[in-house]
DNA sequence: CTAAGTGCAAATAATTTGCAACATG
DNA sequence: CATGTTGCAAATTATTTGCACTTAG
């Protein structure tokens, strides 16, 4: 049940919990199931209301958080912007780019060492793929020549 | 200029780029010099206004910014919760409990061999102290007992 | 004096919530 | 047909911005 779900699993998922399956869920199910990157709840509402219009934002979110409780999605903060969706499966941790605001997934064993260290020394238990990891990406680093027109990367940094 | 900031470093490094010192910036480097810890940008205005209560919240976000651009301050994004801004100083990670949302701060080095493998195979430059990690903390975990009455945390999991 | 800086109110963006109308099982 | 769900509008929270007025250097 943490491999890949399919929009019947999902369905199984809701009734086992005595929850309906909507036509709403249903889209929201079908969206997250066609998309393998991590999703804002708007861009999730956007694709949903390509098809039925009539889905309210509000009803994206009360979905997403329905989803996260029956352990069929999670969610991560990647810094500055806003919270992204994607279904549970393989997990992994994010990486941010500060400079181009593009974010990745990493493998999650990136943070099996810091997550042993965490462990021991605060006993503090590492959840990889909650929250993201600021830096620059290949293509920005070395952007910045010095004595360059500073360009001065205008955005309030991330 | 990477150690401990006094106001007068402020002011300083302030004046040198062509900014003015105002009662607003003395008051706002006064709270962040006397707090060891990550504060909100709410924190900070509700404390900078105990002593002047006309400062208004827009103008502590100016200031941050300022002082961010001229490496006085840094700011994180600590999981479901608001930025936080401290000083520049000791580079330190931080830890925030999903359960509790109590954020700690780490030292720097146990990001050290994430940092070398996110170089080395995705050319990314981490930069430790900007967003943080998300988990359980020692006094969060084991309280979920099997059989026990559940409890419900039900705080949308941060 | 003069440009940097400020307070205040209004504008955004991302969510959340109240509630009456609906639909699923 | 009972209750889980939804759409819509209004409320929140965190931040940003426009502007006329104030003040540091």
């Amino acid at each position: 049940m943490d491999g890949t779900w399919s929009r019947d699993d999902i369905a199984a998922s809701v009734r086992r919990a005595g929850g309906r399956m909507t036509a709403a869920k249903r889209g929201i199910a079908d969206v997250l199931a066609a998309t393998g990157t991590d999703l804002s709840a708007d861009e999730i509402t956007q694709r949903v209301q390509a098809a039925r219009p009539e889905i309210s934002p509000s009803t994206v979110y009360r979905v997403l958080d329905e989803f996260e409780e029956l352990g069929i999605v999670v969610h991560a903060h990647l810094g500055h912007g806003a919270t992204v969706y994607h279904l549970t499966g393989v997990p992994h941790g994010h990486v941010v780019c500060t400079a181009c605001a593009t974010s990745s997934e990493v493998p999650a064993e990136l943070f099996d060492r810091m997550e042993g260290e965490l462990l021991e020394r605060f006993g503090f238990a590492l959840d990889r793929h909650h929250v993201a990891i600021a830096g620059l990406c290949a293509s920005c680093r070395g952007v910045r020549e010095p004595g360059a027109p500073a360009d001065r990367a205008r955005q309030r940094a991330h």
